[in-house]
DNA sequence: AAGTCGGGCATTTTT
DNA sequence: TGCCCGACTT
């Protein structure tokens, strides 16, 4: 291994560095990937360091294996005894062994953000709370946000102020109560309970810092309090962390990841050396100087700017089209026609929500142009799945009331909605789960019909338990199937039925597998099923996403991390991008850009654009402006063209795509233009003939502006019309201003 | 108990 | 426009 030829000279002195803390602040294709696993070869092979005390820990499944293999390749070294995983698997492992000191019973389960939603409803109803007035979605983000600072329940009542927050905390506390009852932690208390393990327990604390000499933490701009508090308790006072991030690649604040903790780094980490990578080794100059420019306007960086040898590359081409229909047309035909010299698999096409990949989908298959959709509903996530993951948490742990209300009457065996609600009703007089009821209970106080149905679900439940220890995981799901008679369910004719057929199949060879690869590395201290369960859990994606035959596309979160020769960037629209639900609030549109900001990244070689005049939004057409982002690419970077029906459109003077406007039909130029007359962001408008002073003429929303006294900003929104139109304006330093037109002196920037 | 209908509603989602 | 959930019907 060659650490001189391998790396450049800053990703050299990151991989050398010696101890204490340090930040890594990787630009998009800097290689920090490359720094976070020679760093670990280089401890392991030039500093003598033990593996086993080297610690990587990252956010996803996806990156902790990409890098297992890499340190592995690097070192000759199968497998790695270092852990490299992401935060929750490193908890877990830590509950497994030491949750009774928080109070976890040695067979909890894992319940996930779909488990959390369900007992946050129940939660609500116990409270006599509405769903309307408390939506669950909110009530569980709250809950979320409070778990994230490591605020628990308890914590969060005593300081709850005002109503809503009073009702939350009602909330939080009945829903803690279920999920512990059940035997449940979810997510967000994996890492928590691992702080508090950490906090107080001074034994376990030490035994753990001396087994753990070097941390590295991927994505460090992603951490949340937790997770920082999380990585203070381990580093201790030495501080021997490398956190590799980058601010400008922020793009989950709404999860609680807080940028401050890259901001702020020397003050949590003192003494800590910050470095910088700024070589890209991925996109051309032209990709990397737009997307550069783009993000400066952002606050709060700590700034970089990257750079690469590879020379300026193509142009990035915007595509304005009428609606979403014209966008994903263009798309297909614009990707075939590349085919020449790009196979498929090398065109990544993102979007902001998933609602997009309808039309580009229907697209692709009316041409029979192959593509993956990524992300989307996850194998894990299916009904059928989550049927079977709930028979065998019911095994593990039949006090799981959500997993066991789940299989009661699936497939249909007679327990009704009306013996459930009495079983619910005997549970909470008793104060014991479910479970306990059926298990324990004569049934006598059931109609007789109910009581038998019931028995002979307990039947079922005891009959499989005694199986459980016995058999392999595989035939264990084999004699669920058969003995529930859960594939009755599904028509083998129909196609859906037989999918979900399909997907249990798949279910029972993924168990299998998981047997087999588990068989050949002993030495886990978990019980098979709790292993699977765990897994189940914590490891989203069945098999993962590989470039496919086909065009990938997905949204612009799920394409953190990857990247493709050629990316398409679809509605560069205000509303869609930045979506309109992030508001105005400064930190939440700097995640948007942000977000376009890692879209843009991901080309190799060749980036579009895209944009609609119209767009149907929840099933109704919607006028819809340029992105305000657009405005803030440089204009030498890009090349326009527009879709051919925008003329013909506007020729008919059906309806102007120009927000209105009546422009004569000969002011329409040529369907191809370049960047100089078509700047994005500021389409020509009708201003002139309203007679406003020259000055202002032509401002509209999305558009850049430059005052005389308040400097440079970005228009927001525009009230009313003629002389007494306002302007709400969001200036770059000094925010927001409404400001008449007419006086204001605004030019164009 | 189980199937059907209609109102309300629509980000992003590493674990 | 489609999906999900709850209410309603059989």
């Amino acid at each position: 291994m060659d650490f001189q030829a391998d790396l450049n000279p800053e990703q050299l002195a990151a991989v050398t560095h010696g101890t204490g803390p340090q930040l890594v602040l990787a630009g998009a294709g800097s290689g920090k990937t490359r720094v976070i696993t020679y760093r670990m070869a280089w401890l392991v092979q030039e500093c003598g360091v033990d593996p086993r005390s080297v610690v990587a820990v990252t956010f996803t499944n996806k990156a902790a294996q990409e890098m297992r293999e890499r340190v592995e390749q690097l070192l000759g070294m199968t497998p790695l005894p270092s852990f490299v995983g992401t935060f929750h698997k490193f908890s877990l492992l830590m509950l497994r062994r030491w949750g009774e000191h928080v109070g976890l019973k040695r067979d909890f389960t894992i319940f996930d953000s779909t488990d959390q939603k369900t007992l946050i409803k129940r939660a609500l109803k116990k409270e006599e709370l509405s769903e309307s007035a408390f939506p669950p979605r909110v009530m569980q983000s709250t809950i979320s946000a409070a778990k994230n600072q490591l605020v628990d329940a308890s914590a969060y009542e005593s300081r709850a102020k005002g109503f809503f927050e009073q009702r939350v905390a009602r909330v939080y506390k009945a829903y803690q109560g279920m999920l512990r009852e059940a035997g449940g932690v979810d997510f967000d208390d994996m890492i928590a309970l691992a702080v508090r393990i950490l906090r107080t327990q001074p034994g376990i604390r030490d035994a753990v810092r001396s087994r753990l000499d070097y941390l590295m933490v991927d994505e460090f701009q992603d951490t949340n309090h937790a997770q920082m508090s999380l990585v203070l308790e381990l580093v201790g006072g030495e501080g021997n962390i490398t956190a590799v991030g980058d601010e400008d690649q922020g793009i989950y604040r709404w999860r609680g990841a807080d940028l401050d903790n890259v901001l702020s780094f020397e003050r949590s980490f003192p003494g800590a050396e910050v470095r910088l990578l700024e070589r890209n080794y991925r996109s051309t100059q032209n990709i990397l100087t737009a997307a550069g420019e783009l993000v400066a306007k952002n606050h709060g960086r700590r700034g970089k700017r990257l750079w690469t040898d590879a020379g300026d590359g193509e142009l990035i081409e915007l595509y304005r089209a009428r609606d979403e229909q014209d966008e994903a047309r263009w798309l297909v035909s614009t990707l075939k026609g590349l085919q020449k010299r790009h196979p498929l698999s090398d065109m990544g096409v993102l979007v902001r929500t998933n609602a997009q990949t309808r039309a580009i989908e229907d697209e692709f298959l009316r041409r029979e142009v192959p593509y993956v959709l990524v992300g989307g509903t996850r194998f894990y996530e299916r009904a059928e799945i989550k049927d079977l993951v709930a028979y065998l948490r019911v095994l593990r742990n039949p006090r799981d009331d959500l997993s066991l209300r789940r299989i009661l009457n699936t497939p249909p065996r007679g327990i009704g909605k009306v013996t459930e609600d009495n079983l619910l009703h005997v549970a909470g007089e008793e104060g014991m789960p479910v479970w306990d009821v059926i298990f324990n209970d004569e049934l006598g106080s059931f109609p007789a019909r109910s009581a038998g149905a019931l028995r002979e679900f307990r039947k079922l439940i005891t009959g499989l338990q005694a199986e459980a220890g016995e058999r392999s995981l595989a035939s264990l799901l084999e004699e669920i199937l058969e003995r529930s008679g859960y594939t009755s369910m599904f028509d083998p004719e129909d196609p859906d039925g037989a999918s979900r057929l399909e997907n249990v199949e798949e279910f029972v060879s993924a168990a299998q597998e998981f047997s087999e690869r588990r068989g050949e590395e002993a030495g886990e201290e978990a019980d098979e099923l709790t292993a699977f369960l765990d897994h189940v859990a914590l490891v989203a994606d069945l098999d993962g996403w590989q470039a496919q035959r086909g065009v990938s596309l997905m949204t612009l979160h799920s394409a953190k991390g990857l990247e493709f020769p050629v990316v398409t960037v679809c509605g560069l629209e205000e509303g869609v991008l930045p979506h309109f639900n992030a508001g105005e609030e400064r930190d939440a549109v700097e995640e948007e850009r942000r977000l376009l900001y890692v879209g843009m990244t991901r080309a190799r070689q060749k980036l579009f654009l895209t944009t609609c005049s119209r767009r149907r939004i929840a099933g109704r057409y919607q006028d819809q402006e340029d992105s305000r982002f657009l405005a803030e690419i440089p204009v030498g970077a890009l090349e326009v063209s527009r879709s051919p029906e925008l003329f013909q459109e506007r020729a008919r003077g059906v309806r102007s795509y120009f927000g209105g406007g009546n422009a004569p039909p000969w002011a329409a130029s040529a369907p191809k233009t370049s960047a100089n007359d078509t700047r994005p962001g500021r389409r020509p408008t009708r201003a002139t003939a309203k007679g406003l002073p020259p000055s202002e003429e032509g401002i509209g929303k999305g558009m850049r502006v430059r005052h005389a006294t308040l400097g440079k900003g970005v228009v927001l929104d525009v009230e009313g019309s003629g002389p007494s139109r306002k302007l709400v304006v969001f200036f770059d330093r000094g925010g927001k201003r409404k400001l008449v037109a007419r006086y204001a002196g605004l030019e164009r920037a």
